[in-house]
This record gives C-alpha cells, sequence and structure tokens, in this order.
DNA sequence: GACCTGCTGCGGCATG
C-alpha cells in the first residue's frame, strides 16, 4: 500500500522508454505531473496492481500509458499486451485520439474493439494479435460466447489490463459482469496481469481496490492525486411554485404557448418558466451544463430556453442531451461544446457527467436539488478545469406553493434543506461509498451461461470455482450455486441441461439466450417507438408512451406533431409543429439518498445559520422549513399526527428507512418511504405503538422473514429466473446490519 | 419521485 516519498519520483521522467520521452518532449510538456510520476515509479518499480484516483482531466491515461508502454516495448509475444476497458464507446473513441502518437511513436499497434469499430481492423488484430487493444465489456463477452479460441489467443497473454472509470463499476450490474470476466481472463492465463484502475476521486478507495484485486485488495498500491480544487463558487436559488396550481408536474409537460394569450387568460407562470429566465440570462454567450435531472424536465427546460432565444431574436444555444436522443443529435451538440466556437450551453441528464470529452465549460447549473454527492462532485469536475478559472455550481430548488391547505411535509421545504446539506457535504469533502448490488443472482446466471456457451459444456465443480469464491459472486456458497443449477434445469426455466456424466449443457431457452444479440450486455433496454424526420432518427420513446396520430410531442428541443404510425417497426414519422407537450419518460424509482445526508438534513433544520449562497428567496424558504421544524418539535418528535396518517420521522437514508418499512410490512402496516421516513396512511399512533413494541423487544428479528415482504426483491436481466429462495437469502445477507438496526429505529420511533 | 451503458457472424451483393 505504501507509495514512494515524492523524492524518489524525481527520476520517475528517466525511467521512462526513450521514445516515451521523446513524445513527451514533442508534446512541449515541461514536467509531468505528481500524480504521473508516482504512476511511473509503482508501475515500472511495482509489480502489482495499482489504482489511480484524480480529477477529470489529471492526466490519469497517460499516468497509466506512459510507464505501461515503456514495460511492454521490447515485448515479442504474440496476444494483446495491453487491455483497456471503458464503459462507453465514446471514451474508447477520444482515448484512442490521445493514445494514436504515442503508439505511433513507439511502434505499438492500438487497435479500438467496440460494435461500431471498424471490422477491418478488428480482423487484423485477429490475424496479428499484438499491442493495446481498447475494449468494451460486451465485446469482452462476446468474444469469450462467439470466438472462445480466439479470446485466448488475444486476452490471456496481457501484462496488463486498464480499467477506466472504475468508480463507474463498483455498483450495479455491469461492475459485477466486468469482475467476472476479468478472473475469467485471469483463468485463461498463465499469470495473472497486472490491474490498473483508473478513477475519480471516490468515497471509500478500498473499496475500489477490492473490486480491482478481490483476492489480494491490500496489496493494490492506491495513487491519490492531491487535491488541487479550484476555487468554487456557488449559489442556490428558491422557487415557489404559483398559487393555485392544481398539479406543477402537469404544468411542466405543457409547453409554453407559442402566441401570447389575451390578457385576461393569462397562463399560469410555473417555477419552471422563472429559472428558465435567470438560465437564458446568465448562461448566454459562454458554455454550460444545464444538469435537469429527468428527461423529461430536461426536454421543457430546453424548450423553454429555445423560445426565449426567439423571443429575443437572437441564434438559439440550448440544446438537449440525453440517452433516448439519438446519437448524431447528441455528437453534434457534443462537437459544438468542444469545438468551442458557439456559445453552447446542453441541457442534459447524466450523460454528460462522465468521461467523453466536451472540453472545460463555465459553469454548471443543477435543476432540483440534487440526491448524491458523487454526482454533484463528478458534475463540478466539468468546470473550472482551466488554471485561475472558478468552478462555477448554481442550484434552482423548486417547492410546492403553501397554503392553508398544505401538509407538512410541503412546509418542511425538504429540497431547499437537501441542498443546504449537499453543499456541506460537498465542502467536507464527503463521497458516497458504493452500495451493495441486488443483481449478483441475476448476473452469475449470465456468467453461467456464458461459461457454458464458451466451453461447450462443464461440470458444476470447476464451473463454481471459475465463477464463485473472492469476487463479484462471493455471497453464493456450494449450496446456492447448487440450488440455482438445479433451478435453471428445471423444465419451467430450460436454461440448463446436464449429461449423464454430469457436465452441464445449455438447455433449449438457454440456447436462444446467448444465441441473440442482446446477450452481451448485462442490463435490459426496454423496447421504444422510434421517431423519425424526413428519414432522420431524432431519437426513442418508451413503447408505453400513448401516441396517436396528430399527438403533439416536444422532443430534441423542438416541437413536433405525429404523421405517421408503423407498429412493426415501431417508428413514429413527425413534422415540425408549433404546439407540443413534454412527454414523460416514467420509471416509477426515485434515488436513493444517503444516511449522512439525512442526518445533515436534520443539522440543517437545527441550525439557524444563514448561507451566504442562498438567494433571497432561497433564505425565506429555509428559514420556513425551520419554523415547521421547531413548530412540530421534529428534533425529538417522532411521530406526528396529520390528519388520518401517521408520520414516522426516522432521519435514515433511502436503504434504511426502506428496511424498516419492510419490517412494518411484516407486522401488517403499509407505509410509504420519503426522505425524512414514512408515513402510514389511515393509521393512528395507538395501532402502530404496539407493534413498534413488539419489534423493538423481539430479541432478534430474522431478516428472511422481513424477506418475504419486501416488493421487487433483487434485479437484473434475469431476476425472473432466479430462484425465490436464493433471492430472499441475497437480501437478507445484504440487509443484516440494516434490519439490526431497524430495531433500534423502532425504540426511538416509540412514543 | 432517476439516470446511464452495449451488441456477432454470415451470406449475398456491389465495387475496385
Amino acid at each position: 500500500m505504501s507509495s514512494p516519498s515524492f523524492a524518489s519520483l524525481e527520476g520517475a521522467y528517466d525511467r521512462l522508454h526513450p521514445k516515451v520521452r521523446r513524445w513527451i518532449r514533442d508534446q512541449g510538456w515541461n514536467e509531468l505531473r505528481e500524480i504521473q510520476a508516482r504512476a511511473i515509479v509503482a508501475a515500472l518499480d511495482g509489480a502489482g496492481d495499482i489504482l489511480i484516483a484524480a480529477s477529470t482531466a489529471a492526466g490519469k491515461t497517460e499516468a497509466a500509458f506512459l510507464p505501461i508502454l515503456t514495460a511492454v516495448a521490447d515485448r515479442t509475444q504474440s496476444g494483446f499486451s495491453v487491455l483497456y476497458v471503458s464503459p462507453l464507446k465514446a471514451l474508447i473513441n477520444d482515448q484512442f485520439r490521445r493514445l494514436e502518437t504515442l503508439c505511433e511513436a513507439m511502434e505499438i499497434p492500438v487497435v479500438k474493439w467496440h460494435g461500431d469499430a471498424s471490422p477491418s481492423a478488428k480482423r487484423k488484430a485477429i490475424d496479428k494479435p499484438e499491442g493495446v487493444a481498447l475494449i468494451t465489456p460486451e465485446s469482452i463477452e462476446a468474444m469469450f460466447t462467439r470466438r472462445p479460441a480466439d479470446a485466448k489467443r488475444l486476452l490471456a497473454a496481457a501484462d496488463f489490463i486498464v480499467v477506466d472509470e472504475v468508480h463507474s463499476f463498483l455498483q450495479g450490474p455491469r461492475g459485477l459482469h466486468v469482475a467476472s470476466l476479468l478472473k475469467r481472463i485471469d483463468a485463461m492465463a498463465p499469470t495473472s496481469a497486472r490491474r490498473v484502475g483508473l478513477s475519480a476521486t471516490i468515497g471509500d478507495l478500498r473499496q475500489a481496490a477490492a473490486w480491482l484485486r478481490p483476492v489480494d485488495p491490500d496489496r493494490v498500491d492506491i495513487l491519490q492525486a492531491k487535491s488541487d480544487a479550484p476555487e468554487l463558487r456557488l449559489q442556490v436559488r428558491g422557487y415557489s411554485e404559483p398559487p393555485d396550481l392544481d398539479d406543477p408536474d402537469h404544468a411542466e409537460g405543457v409547453a409554453e404557448a407559442d402566441e401570447e394569450p389575451a390578457s385576461d387568460a393569462l397562463p399560469q407562470r410555473i417555477a419552471l418558466d422563472y429559472i428558465a429566465d435567470h438560465l437564458f440570462g446568465t448562461l448566454r454567450g459562454s458554455n454550460n451544463l444545464v444538469f435537469g435531472g429527468s428527461r423529461r424536465t430536461v426536454e421543457s427546460a430546453a424548450d423553454r430556453l429555445r423560445r426565449r432565444c426567439e423571443k429575443a431574436n437572437v441564434p438559439n444555444e440550448f440544446f438537449p442531451h440525453h440517452g433516448s436522443l439519438s446519437k448524431v443529435l447528441r455528437e453534434e451538440l457534443e462537437i459544438r461544446l468542444k469545438d468551442g466556437k458557439l456559445p453552447t450551453t446542453a441541457v442534459c441528464t447524466s450523460t454528460l457527467e462522465l468521461g467523453v470529452d466536451i472540453g472545460s465549460v463555465k459553469s454548471v447549473a443543477q435543476i432540483g436539488a440534487p440526491r448524491a454527492l458523487a454526482s454533484v462532485r463528478q458534475r463540478l469536475g466539468r468546470t473550472g478545469r482551466r488554471a485561475g478559472t472558478p468552478a462555477i455550481l448554481r442550484i434552482y430548488v423548486r417547492e410546492p406553493y403553501i397554503s392553508r391547505k398544505s401538509g407538512l411535509l410541503d412546509r418542511l421545504h425538504m429540497n431547499t434543506v437537501r441542498s443546504v446539506a449537499i453543499v456541506r457535504l460537498l465542502l467536507a469533502g464527503f463521497v458516497e461509498p458504493a452500495a451493495p448490488s441486488p443483481e449478483i443472482p441475476s448476473t452469475l446466471i449470465h456468467q453461467i451461461l456464458s461459461v457454458i456457451a464458451e466451453r461447450g459444456g462443464i461440470s458444476p465443480k470447476p464451473l463454481f470455482d471459475l465463477l464463485c469464491g473472492p469476487g463479484p459472486f462471493a455471497s453464493i456458497g456450494t449450496s446456492d450455486f447448487a440450488g440455482l443449477l438445479r433451478h435453471l434445469g428445471s423444465t419451467d426455466i430450460r436454461f440448463l441441461e446436464q449429461a449423464p456424466d454430469g457436465t452441464l449443457m445449455l438447455g433449449s431457452e438457454g440456447e436462444k439466450i446467448v444465441q441473440s444479440r442482446s446477450f452481451f450486455a448485462v442490463f435490459e433496454t426496454p423496447e421504444e417507438w422510434r421517431l423519425t424526420v424526413g428519414g432522420r432518427t431524432l431519437g426513442t420513446l418508451p413503447i408505453s408512451y400513448p401516441v396517436n396520430i396528430g399527438s403533439l410531442v416536444v422532443f430534441a428541443g423542438q416541437r413536433w406533431i405525429v404523421r405517421e404510425i408503423d407498429e412493426k417497426t415501431r417508428t413514429l414519422l413527425v413534422a415540425p409543429h408549433r404546439g407540443g407537450v413534454v412527454p414523460r419518460f416514467e420509471r416509477n424509482t426515485f434515488e436513493p439518498a444517503h444516511d449522512r445526508l439525512i442526518a445533515e438534513m436534520k443539522a440543517v433544520y437545527e441550525d439557524d445559520d444563514v448561507p451566504p449562497y442562498l438567494d433571497q428567496s432561497g433564505r425565506d424558504l429555509l428559514s420556513a422549513g425551520r419554523e415547521t421544524f421547531r413548530d412540530w418539535d421534529l428534533d425529538i418528535t417522532t411521530q406526528v399526527q396529520e390528519e388520518a396518517d401517521l408520520h414516522l420521522f426516522l432521519w435514515r437514508g433511502t436503504q434504511a428507512t426502506a428496511v424498516f418499512g419492510a419490517a412494518l410490512s411484516m407486522a401488517g402496516l403499509e407505509c410509504e418511504v420519503h426522505d425524512l421516513g414514512l408515513i402510514l396512511p389511515k393509521t393512528k399512533g395507538e395501532e402502530v405503538n404496539p407493534i413498534l413494541e413488539k419489534l423493538a423487544a423481539m430479541e432478534k428479528i430474522d431478516p428472511m422473514d422481513v424477506a418475504e415482504f419486501v416488493k421487487n426483491i433483487g434485479g437484473g436481466k434475469f431476476r425472473e429466473s432466479v430462484p425465490a429462495p436464493l433471492a430472499r437469502k441475497q437480501w437478507a445477507d445484504q440487509n443484516a446490519p440494516l434490519i439490526r438496526t431497524a430495531q433500534t429505529m423502532a425504540r426511538t420511533v416509540l412514543m
């Protein structure tokens, strides 16, 4: 774990291959960044794995590749010497451009290997595998299942495997997938390749080290860049929805009218209209990113901003960017941002949060209070990148209008308070650690199918040894595994079949799944409509979105009318139109908040400081929220009866609150989760207290019992093929610590 | 009351 002292770094440059040194001089670089010097020493003096954690644009790629190319420069063995694994094709294309001249100077071939990369370049690499391959996890998967013999020839002899954006793999099914593929590459190789992880600044570096090398995390050399965070300028602006607005969400979906209506029928302006006014006045003329939080808000805001440009008779410089827009439209915008010739503001979801090079922007804005520090930091990394320029962040908070009918939760102004809590934790340097992934069994099923496809057949024992043990599926024991195999072989699943000698082979369903092109990714893509105008694809809408001939839709920052519907090819032909409705892209989940964020919200309620970065309206909202908090004595009061409903204030993160809610469901109480606790509809305190007492008094709550009451347990592409007992056991294992705190919570909430 | 990500191999044809 030790990193060399700075004194020993001075000779780092001299350790590099002469051709690398010449390339560095040709770039006109005066010196190496500290993180690069440290990586050179770690890679060339050490023999183990390395984790490089530094902010965007800190030169991580060069930190890894300068020493790695030095180390492999004289290699003659066949097979790729370096694999670079990236979560994004676009990132591979960027990195290819950055590595091209360096590799050319070293006479080391480098090949892009993803779905859109040139087949002939890939074929050439198959004929003569050498040098560096830049590849996606799904392309590795494809190589394993479609050309296993080549997989071994190409991948097994690698000296280094570089994994970029490691933080994006620390939770979720795709991270489990990559970890499993790395393990399978190791299993083919005579000696394990050294792993080099590149990561943004993250909460728990040891977690990342454990992901990178599960068998020996303590021996991963962790190099963290000394943070040279730029000056931070921030503002939190508060906006209240107008009075008498039945449903601000509905209002957001109605695009502003094209013509000014008669003065007696002025449409109600909603908070988003005022936010758009401010964005238009503040951001015009420079490059910026506006994070909208949802595709719907992105479209709604982009439409409002474009209209302001039209009204002011100036060229539009605000464009939407999200995952449902066609690649062409997105790339046009990315190029426009990077070029920097025309002032450009992208209104985006998290699409522009990581990876892809769009240059440095002047400021970042966020519509709606953020829920995670990890993404706020990542977004801030897009601004203030040139020396001497500050990082600018504006948060636009929307709060409901308060009338006499308003409820307690509305009056607490949680969004404003959460924004203040976010800023406090941002300044304190807090970042959420990775949460456990519920998709472990589903992803294991994927890998079982993949290994069998790769090898034709395999016995249960070697299959277990290959996939399980330390690594992504460590929580699956031998009996779980045996149960899973039996389930997958059952007549209603038919993923597997077993030969008389015990060899596992693909069953009829398993065969179909593996043959399909969509097998390579461990995540699902829902069915969608394709929107086209004059043969050009604008993007996609969920198939669940109701459309008719004549439907109006705001999409890609413009307004359209649906002219034709082709059910067979799932295509909508649209034409420009003046009216529009902003579509819903649907999904009924919400981004979880961490324990510490909610605890900080409580601290914000209890304090009486007036943060200087709040505008006047934000200050008013904060102070009104605090007043409500004090009026109800919420520092000590945990139960509040509000008409027929009972509030339980828990002040815990989303996951702990949800687990407590599941424990209550077990006891027969239905409830809804929100940031500060639970709502029990049509419930009285006297009904709840005996149940809480019982929970608090129980010697031990068995997590398996609670698991019975969890809705949508597990997750992942193959969740429906996970045996129910295994799904419950996994949930119980992952949530056992929270079940223990649920008893403490029951005691706290008792009145 | 949420977001994002990825994709083979082959036959048949036109082209240089």
